[in-house]
DNA sequence: ACCACCTCCTTAACGCTGTTAAGTGCCTGG
DNA sequence: CCAGGCACTTAACAGCGTTAAGGAGGTGGT
């Protein structure tokens, strides 16, 4: 019989866990109830270590962000456009990794201080680049919402990559817009080739900032 | 005693309903018995009008288009640079409109056609203007994600304008990060000053467009 | 050795949620 | 006068987040 004695759980295990059960059954379906299952354990267990449900969240969207960071290799000696493109695109790439993934990471809030130290870093390599700190700052929010918006409805249309949801055939969507030539024919700009668009969006920003603020450097 | 009778819902009632609702209470609170209570009815009433919950606010987000619409002057004599102005800055009026509004419009769909009016004389202007298709919906593409992403993120500090939510005090989180000078003074930058910020990002991401695409125009 | 305490979890329960099934009163057309 | 559909109610269900109370197991103090 099974005497193995689990180890006791902690944060870390819990929102990997969640995580991973996230991909499966999507925002709505993560319940406590179902976490805990997972961890062979009741859900008023899952207290012990977190607050409430929207800690959890946080403590994944914590996590999404660890493993942003990892995943994304950013050298100090980057221009501020590398840096920006390996930024989102690491961004991007975070989000998409799991279903729901922008709505989970939009309506949490970091647990502690980790993004900071990213932050800072960036901001020293704008500033180094002849940015106004001001500046600095909207060029990456700017970036950064962008990439938000953008991963948002992405996953309203794909919640995992390759995976469509009901309703967005762009063929039948085109057969109800024949009154509107332009509308029917912008849908396959729209609802395909996200990872094309992507880049063009994002090259449009980077474009604006470089021509509003020009930096020199030193 | 009350006899009056009441008129029967229908769809319009009920979405304006949820809509005043949903600023008193928010999204998590927005319940289909407080809707009902507010309504005069039970719950079970809605379904005659809704399939579910999710049909319900699909034809809220669709509400919340139509206002926008009808609060945004659009001449067809617009530049395009003044169309993506107004068009934008009507959608974060719309959006700031509601508790959690921005949470609520990128979560729906619209029920039936009643943005692609809009959408057909925008891209009319836009090819008009020089660009090409792709490079229209490109330019409508990510203004509006940069938007959307811009009022999620503002919504999640201040649900609604002035109103501001716990644990974003400017000062408090300075304080914090007293190693990271840079980052403790990006504060100012990313959580007060909304309306200013937004202008500037969303200016820029319109110099991106006028330089990538440099529309000249018939 | 014993008791106190802390950690980590369970059991039981609460009020609430979205949703379905079945039934009921009213209005309209035949 | 009756059939039938519209618009709703009543009742119920499974599941949700969350809280309260309690219990097992280990540690430290006297």
């Amino acid at each position: 019989m099974s005497t193995e004695k689990r180890p006791p759980l902690d944060r870390a295990r819990v929102a990997d866990t969640a995580l991973k059960l996230l991909n499966e059954v999507g925002l709505d379906g993560l319940s406590l109830r179902a976490i805990a299952r997972e961890l062979d354990v009741k859900a008023p267990a899952l207290y012990w270590h977190f607050k409430d449900k929207q800690a959890l969240l946080d403590e994944m969207a914590t996590e999404m962000y660890r493993r942003m960071v990892a995943g994304t290799a950013l050298d100090p000696s980057d221009t501020w456009r590398e840096r920006l493109l390996k930024a989102n695109r690491g961004l991007r790439a975070a989000l998409l990794g799991y279903r729901d993934g922008a709505k989970v990471y939009s309506g949490s809030r970091f647990t502690g201080l980790v993004h900071v130290e990213q932050m800072e870093e960036t901001l020293r390599l704008f500033t180094a680049a002849g940015f106004t700190l001001a500046q600095a700052v909207r060029a990456q929010s700017t970036t950064y919402y962008y990439t938000l918006g953008f991963v948002t409805e992405e996953q309203g249309v794909e919640p995992l990559p390759g995976e469509r949801r009901d309703g967005f055939d762009v063929a039948e969507r085109a057969r109800l817009m024949t009154d509107f030539p332009l509308s029917a024919a912008a849908g396959a700009e729209i609802f395909q080739d996200f990872d094309q668009h992507y880049e063009e969006g994002l090259a449009l920003v980077l474009a604006g900032i470089e021509q509003q603020y020009r930096p020199t450097g030193p």
